[in-house]
DNA sequence: CGTTCGGTTGACTGCTGTCAAGAACAGTGG
DNA sequence: CCACTGTTCTTGACAGCAGTCAACCGAACG
């Protein structure tokens, strides 16, 4: 399962350009962390970037008293910038929530004067804009929305994104993440995430038979709870692959 | 009061090239801006920067359910990306929380080949990164804390950021939000931003006497609050003017 | 076959939203 | 200077959502 989709994201949905130097000979090699591998630590130095090739990672941030959140989940085709020369420092806490295959990009890649390096910086731009779109995001749903609210718009998230990169069937896609990190992600409680999923279920909005795989059955329903209109959501939080002239 | 610190802003905190391109001949027009003026509504197209000189701006986002929350406030110093040509649209509306004075900076000046053009991109980029700082502490907060927690968080951050631009008079500044903006940034109702803050006065940790000030009187009480280590925080949030070799 | 981890459910508590009414304040026009 | 008006702040009563605690279940795994 690991491999599958990896050399499909890579060929379907990275410029040309980018996908040589990825792929083609000097390429970058891949590597493989199992689930819960710690990637990379809030405050570590760091000045690479990640481009996720299978499996999720979480970015995440702890408080003294031990409380988490997770900022952002990265999905199957993610980049994300770690840290760069000026601003050398982790911001957040990276571990894999999932086994995951993986590529770093160092500053030399990042920074060189190929077509390739061009065409990685426009892409790093253009994902972090989507990022904070997403960011934006879930700061509207964590301060104003209730548990419902922040389910179902995670639900979608996850959905929109995995769909964008052909990692779904119909409406159901797996969905490797515990409810105590989905917890994380949405900020609440594993019991309550608990609570919501079933309700959504016995509800007939969601099926979720194996802990590993969801449904979303009434997307409409879905959005609705969620405050959502897919397809502007679709434009805000996806990348538009930005290929430069 | 409006215009008394905009210049000590420009010749104090930003690199010489810069400040010699805002008010230097040729340079920008201070545009003005009273309280509650919207400048740029979420979904506008736009490809520009903004230079805030005096005075707060609100960045926010709203539901179609019309609950509004605001990301990140824009003190006097901050730069925000407003668009660029890539995603010529704003994620945010921007809206003046009280009179203010700023400049646009258009993408002629953000992408020319001149010095100061080149420090201004430095800026931003760094600019881009003290607020996903910022907007993922907020997130933590909003994901993980109480109403306590949330209130001197923000108001720790607001010091922390008005003290780096000379704007505080011991742990006082001005303070010109009212409840109910205030409630959207931290993700509260109006009534109990009054109820927590009230609190915080009676329990002497904050003096709040006229509606347009404030002091912060017990900051390790507000730190203990907040959770926050002061010392750490002010590197994680504030910006390090990375001037260029 | 025992252990561990993750999920499920119930009882209870408490924080925070809602509603409503009144007070303080600022701005306006006389 | 004073009424008038609308905004903002303040306080109380009440309800409900979500956290906490605790027990149990089921699957995975050594």
């Amino acid at each position: 399962m690991v491999n599958r989709f990896a050399p499909a994201i890579v060929s379907q949905h990275l410029p040309e350009a980018l996908r040589a130097m990825l792929v083609g000979e000097g390429a970058f090699r891949t590597r493989r962390a199992p689930r819960g591998t710690v990637l990379v630590r809030e405050n570590d130095t760091a000045d690479h970037s990640i481009l996720l090739l299978d499996g999720w990672i979480s970015l995440s941030k702890t408080l003294p008293s031990g409380d988490v959140q997770i900022i952002d989940l990265m999905l199957p085709g993610d980049f994300a910038l770690v840290g760069t020369r000026m601003v050398p420092v982790a911001a957040t806490t990276m571990e894999a929530l999932s086994d995951t295959v993986y590529v770093l990009i160092g500053p030399e890649q990042a920074n060189g004067p190929s077509a390739a390096s061009a065409t990685l910086r426009h892409v790093l731009a253009a994902c972090i804009l989507t990022t904070q779109s997403r960011t934006s995001e879930m700061l509207l749903r964590l301060g104003r929305g209730t548990a419902a609210n922040r389910i179902a718009y995670a639900l979608l998230e996850i959905f929109v994104r995995l769909q964008a990169v052909g990692l779904t069937t119909g409406t159901a896609f797996e969905f490797p993440i515990t409810q105590q990190k989905f917890g994380e992600f949405t900020g609440m409680t594993n019991v309550h995430v608990c609570r919501t999923l079933r309700r959504f279920e016995t509800e007939g909005m969601i099926r979720h038979p194996d802990h590993k795989s969801i449904e979303l059955i009434d997307l409409p329903a879905l959005c609705a709870l969620a405050d959502i209109n897919l397809p502007l959501f679709r434009q805000e939080i996806l990348m538009r692959w930005p290929v430069p002239a």
